[in-house]
DNA sequence: ATACTAAACGGACTGCGGTCCGGTTTATAT
DNA sequence: ATATAAACCGGACCGCAGTCCGTTTAGTAT
């Protein structure tokens, strides 16, 4: 398993030019400490960046100095996690990774999101939440453009970027936690459900190579 | 063109039990005029319930009691627009209405809800924007029904709810805005993308009965 | 050690959506 | 006309995300 530059997911290191302050870094272990306490203690949905900052005993500026904003700081929380599945369906093993054909990819990927969804659930629904350009997020750009290939691999030829665009609207946190937390839904009938979506998408199109 | 009982949008004129009191319905037309008032000068973004309260001459607390939430005021504002649209997919002409096999009347209802949400821009995207259960609003709920009958009828069975759900996915407002504005993607690129999309997923089953 | 600068700090402040509750108005019954 | 109760009103109030700016501190050059 690599550990080359993958999508930068938020400045959760000590990245970019020149070193870290140690304060700041400091600051930084304070406040991710404190985040995943309050998030064990009152929920994803219950942490505020007030309390975060009370928490840690810095000012609130700090915070968001680090961050940028709430849905900035709960993706750092799940870079580690997110740059795993990245790591898996980029580089590892099939059906996942490459080597196998474009819709076994296609499915498992899904499989992957939707588990990796309903682990971190909240979590990830508020990591979803910025107001403006959810979209442009670096590791959203990086599904996008990878359900996009896999869809050209599979031989799909009609406006590929929109079909992804489908496609990744029905992985969306969000709607995948109503359906399981409201309605029931099973992971497993989520996956079959995209099974069959991307089957058909795909169509009876030759079926792609392998790569 | 019937006005039979559609979906309630929102307590838009005086339904319910009893009379509304006079100076209820006075203050109703005047935020009413006085959103759209608003919304002309400062888009539906600028528009805030302060700013609105003020406006009309009304406190702070007759709005939220009016509209329920900032996403409610949205829908009051869109429901003729809405009650119009679900009429005609309802009871209108084909290929939207009934009468044409159920693949059209599907591709027809994505073209219909695409030009309306680009019509209607952020407005639907606003109306959309309730923190909790988006998908629970009563049009919402409509939308996905119809969508879930029509695969029905054109023979798809393998859990068309959840299908119904990925479709109406991919016509979030956000999304689709999010296309057409940031990514210039012209309006009859997303009713194609959206015809491949259903064309495939209904698939050659053996087409349905129109009804 | 000292002086200097850029970065980091903190908390008061703003604007927003939404709630609450004591006072007021309207319709109805007498 | 008068009493009564329910519906309505207004605006002070709350919690929250995000901003601003005067102050402090960590590294660096001398």
């Amino acid at each position: 398993m690599f550990h080359v530059s993958l999508i930068p997911i938020r400045s959760g290191s000590a990245s970019g030019s020149g070193q870290e302050r140690r304060d700041a870094a400091r600051n930084r272990e304070l406040l991710l400490c404190a985040a995943r306490q309050l998030i064990e203690e009152c929920g994803a949905d219950g942490l505020t960046m007030d309390k975060l900052a009370e928490r840690a005993g810095v000012g609130k500026g700090t915070v968001f100095r680090r961050f940028g904003s709430r849905a900035g700081l709960m993706m750092t929380l799940l870079s580690d996690a997110e740059a795993e599945f990245q790591g898996r369906f980029m580089f590892g093993p099939p059906p996942l990774g490459p080597g196998a054909p474009p819709l076994e990819r296609l499915i498992a990927f899904g499989a992957g999101r939707i588990g990796y969804v309903l682990e971190y659930g909240d979590l990830a629904r508020a990591a979803d939440h910025s107001v403006y350009n959810k979209f442009e997020v670096p590791a959203a750009v990086l599904w996008h453009r990878h359900i996009e290939h896999l869809l050209r691999a599979a031989g799909f030829d009609a406006d590929p970027w929109l079909m992804a665009m489908s496609l990744s609207a029905t992985l969306d946190p969000e709607r995948l936690l109503h359906a399981v937390r409201v309605h029931g839904v099973s992971p497993e009938r989520l996956e079959e459900s995209w099974r069959q979506l991307v089957t058909r998408v795909v169509g009876s199109a030759e079926g792609g190579i392998p790569e």
